[in-house]
DNA sequence: TGATAATATGTCAAATGTGACATATGTTTG
DNA sequence: CAAACATATGTCACATTTGACATATTATCA
């Protein structure tokens, strides 16, 4: 893991603040982060292909427009659960999710 | 979806039941259904390869062994997070939990 | 420009997930 | 066989995640 990442990491709101903070960070759980964002980030891709705004996705997914912009901008407060079923909800297939997750 | 399927879940203790709440299943539930199941049973998996108890795994991932035992047995109150995270702890790569879902 | 739509952020009560415990049910081995 | 070990199931107080709301910020475009 390198600056770079920590710097996207920290924009998101993941506070890891500072190095000690950062380095308490177990590999997992920075897995598990990555994890999250780049299906965050996929959400939003596919939900844009569809013309759809955060109001009808959230509708969709019986949400909240709020919900669904937290979703998508990777905030710590969802899980990936939600981030899942939400894809899913978007008709997104197996095979894709397994291919943003090994991106 | 057949109905060898539907009994499958249904012995996990994913409340099916009747035909009428079956069908109320939408393909995402279903989907996210199956999703953990294979990630629940790959974690089983990765676990005895590794030749670790429940009890082991446990402490590994600071739980206890009694919610590894529904983390393996597909119990309908884990999360998706938490099945995921056990992998990532047991050091599975993200290819390999691709690997699994795509599966 | 400013009005309107879209997205983001903060908060909170209610819903869901959690570790831990007790205990039941296998499973292995002496 | 029975003791020891491993896994499963039920329960519950506590923690985290949730939808919803208010409101702020950021596009879009007439």
């Amino acid at each position: 893991m390198n600056k770079e990442k920590q710097k996207k990491l920290e924009e998101k709101g993941w506070k890891i603040g500072t190095p000690k903070e950062f380095l308490g960070l177990t590999n997992e759980e920075v897995s598990y982060i990555e994890l999250k964002l780049k299906l965050s980030a996929n959400l939003k891709k596919v939900r844009t292909e569809r013309k759809l705004t955060q109001v009808e996705l959230a509708k969709i997914i019986k949400s909240s427009q709020s919900r669904v912009a937290k979703l998508e901008t990777g905030d710590p407060s969802v899980s990936l659960d939600l981030i899942i079923r939400s894809l899913l909800a978007l008709g997104t297939s197996k095979k894709d999710i397994a291919r943003t997750i090994s991106s």
